[in-house]
RNA sequence: GCGGCGGUCGUCUAGCCUGGUUAGGACGCCGGCCUCCCAAGCCGGAAAUCCCGGGUUCGAAUCCCGGCCGCCGCACCA
């Protein structure tokens, strides 16, 4: 289908095109960061829609989106876990130039715990103990924190330090109150999110592939652990490849095909719901052309797996160059989240379950006669109260079947008619519990450059971007067949026709016929219009299709009714 | 961050070893002519900080050093 470094050739195409390029070229460039231009906005717009459209249109009775700020307070990404797990002490070899984490040398070769020192406390044991590389056995540099995290500040004091988020979710997290109550309390519900993140990578590589910032894709989607179940489960068909982590340990590279409730049957798959997103991720990758044996999800082992997760899945997509890589991260994240974000803000993220029928229970409480107290012990009277509130009830009725009139609680002797024991029946309609959370998440720039390595295709000297008709950057080219000023005409007629349409159109009058073909070929644009000399004898115009290259002729005042059922995949050419 | 290789019009490249060119070509692009359907032909045009900085030299795209960027391998990739 074409020769030579396909990788090369889209890269080369996506310059000149105006897909994609690295930024601040003309300064040099720096890794990891690439603009897209034109063609690539537009494509980059298309495969975002068709995200949103598969997980948030299609599920509006269950998610919900938001936006949320790029730039992140210290304390939420110190409460996620993030600034402790992006941060690692580092070491360096001064000879052999190989790169270590301190405290686990520190760990390894002194046999202590290091987990949890300080930079310079590590630093002194090496140089005190003389800890060398372990590999060529040279000095070592000076313990250096290394973070994934782009650090900034926030406002003109400079100890308030934020960062800039290296995923979307934590918006979801602290907002997930808000958007609960504002969605009446519904559970389970999904909040999704399609924005920027960034991440210091080390060594970016891979163009498109692997950059420090990018556009992230992703659910949380909050669910009830005591009833996991997934509803909607039902709406899945068809099976999900799957290469587990156990398999992966045996060896196995080839994935299993399992139906859905098979994998959740099996337990291959530890929750329904995220099985359920697996499932419209999969869908939604094949949407993009992408076929189903070029794509599967593999389990990620325990080492792999990010500090918040408790099962992680990845889909990988084949490309050209670097084999399997990865379009999605499916993390089953538990209550994680959203108890850590308890813990450090102090607010309750708790939702009310209410039961189905009230529960009622009889208890028995404490009643404590605080007038008696009070009269008794005066401004030690709370002391006392908070002594005999912290003893159990049985604790307390094993005192007061004693034969003396006082108790003895702490220092304090209580007279007995102070304390009563009632049995009370209560009342209770629901609990408080702490949603779990799977997330799918995407990166688009990743899934661009898949779709394009996907697409690209050459017909002899010629390259054909195949795009899907849907994700076309330009969806319709509209072309005199010579340059005629009375063709040229009718074909701007049509131009602006289409345009109002609210289609992307391009008109192009230079050069041959078979040369404008072929750009528009290069770009993707799936159908072209051709005004010609019998259109203006009998109104009508020829079709031509991208990919069959065949031609229709077909009447003037049909060509926009024609082209929009063509890009709906309703009418083919062929 | 380490090692290897590389960086010249928009793109692909010649030139570099052996220092002195108006830095050449092709494709693409723009304008004109021609052309009744798949990168035809002819004419003209615009287009290169020779990656950046420093050094050697009368003179550097070319030689040397440092940096940046890219690819590959190692390390890293929650």
């Amino acid at each position: 289908m074409y020769v030579g470094d396909k990788y090369d050739k889209i890269v080369e195409l996506a310059r000149r095109r105006g897909f994609f390029w690295p930024s601040y070229e003309v300064y040099g460039g720096v890794a990891g960061l690439y603009d897209l231009g034109p063609l690539g906005t537009l494509l980059k717009n298309r495969i975002v829609d068709k995200w949103r459209e598969w997980f948030v249109r299609r599920h509006q009775d269950l998610v919900v989106e938001v936006e949320t700020p790029i730039i992140t307070p210290h304390k939420v990404l110190e409460a996620s876990g993030h600034v402790k797990h992006f941060t690692d002490p580092i070491v360096e070899c001064l000879k052999c130039g190989r790169r270590f984490r301190a405290d686990q040398l520190v760990e390894e070769r002194l046999n202590i715990k290091a987990e949890g020192m300080g930079v310079d406390e590590i630093g002194r044991i090496i140089s005190e103990e003389g800890v060398k590389c372990p590999v060529c056995g040279g000095d070592l540099s000076n313990v250096r924190l290394f973070s994934l995290l782009f650090t900034t500040t926030i406002g003109p004091y400079s100890h308030d330090i934020g960062y800039l988020r290296p995923e979307s979710a934590q918006g979801m997290f602290t907002s997930f109150k808000r958007v609960y109550e504002a969605f009446r309390e519904r559970l389970p519900i999904g909040i999704a999110q399609i924005g920027k993140v960034a991440r210091n990578e080390i060594s970016p590589r891979q163009g498109m592939v692997r950059l420090r910032e990018f556009t992230i894709m992703e659910v949380e989607f909050f669910f009830d652990p005591e009833n996991p179940s997934c509803e909607v489960l039902g709406r899945c068909y068809g099976k999900l490849r799957l290469l587990t982590a156990d398999a992966r340990i045996k060896g196995v590279d080839k994935p299993l095909e399992l139906e859905v409730m098979e994998a959740l049957e099996n337990g291959v798959i530890k929750t329904p719901w995220t099985a359920y997103w697996m499932c419209v991720a999969r869908n939604f990758i094949s949407d993009l052309g992408i076929p189903e044996n070029q794509m599967y999800f593999e389990e990620k082992l325990p080492n792999e797996k990010a500090h918040y997760s408790a099962q992680t899945f990845d889909q990988l997509v084949r490309v050209s160059r670097w084999g399997w890589i990865e379009v999605s991260g499916h993390a089953y994240r538990t209550d994680y989240d959203l108890s850590m974000h308890m813990r450090y803000s102090g607010q309750d993220f708790r939702v009310f379950k209410r039961y189905e029928e009230p529960l009622t229970v009889k208890t028995q409480k404490v009643v404590i006669n605080k007038a008696l107290i009070g009269r008794i012990f005066k401004e030690r009277s709370s002391n006392v109260i908070n002594a005999i509130s912290s003893l159990d009830v049985n604790t307390l009725r094993t005192l007061l079947t004693s034969d003396e009139e006082y108790v003895r609680v702490e220092e304090y002797l209580i007279p007995k008619n102070a304390i009563t024991i009632q049995e009370v029946t209560e009342k209770i309609s629901g609990k408080h519990i702490i949603p779990h959370v799977v997330e799918p998440s995407f990166g688009a720039e990743r899934i661009l450059f898949v779709v394009l390595d996907n697409s690209y295709s050459e017909e002899g000297d010629r390259v054909v971007l195949r795009l899907p008709r849907s994700l076309a950057p330009i969806q319709v080219a509209v072309y005199p067949l010579v340059n005629d000023e009375a063709l040229e005409v009718r074909a701007k007629q049509i131009y602006e026709e289409l345009v109002n349409k609210g289609l992307y159109v391009v008109y192009d009058d230079s050069g041959s016929i078979g040369r404008r073909y072929a750009r528009a070929d290069e770009v993707g644009v799936p159908i072209a219009v051709t005004v010609d000399y019998q259109t203006l004898e009998d109104s009508t115009v020829t079709l031509r299709d991208r990919d069959s290259r065949t031609q229709i002729r077909v009447r003037r005042d049909e060509v926009a009714i024609k082209i929009l059922s063509f890009l709906a995949n309703s009418l083919n050419i062929t």
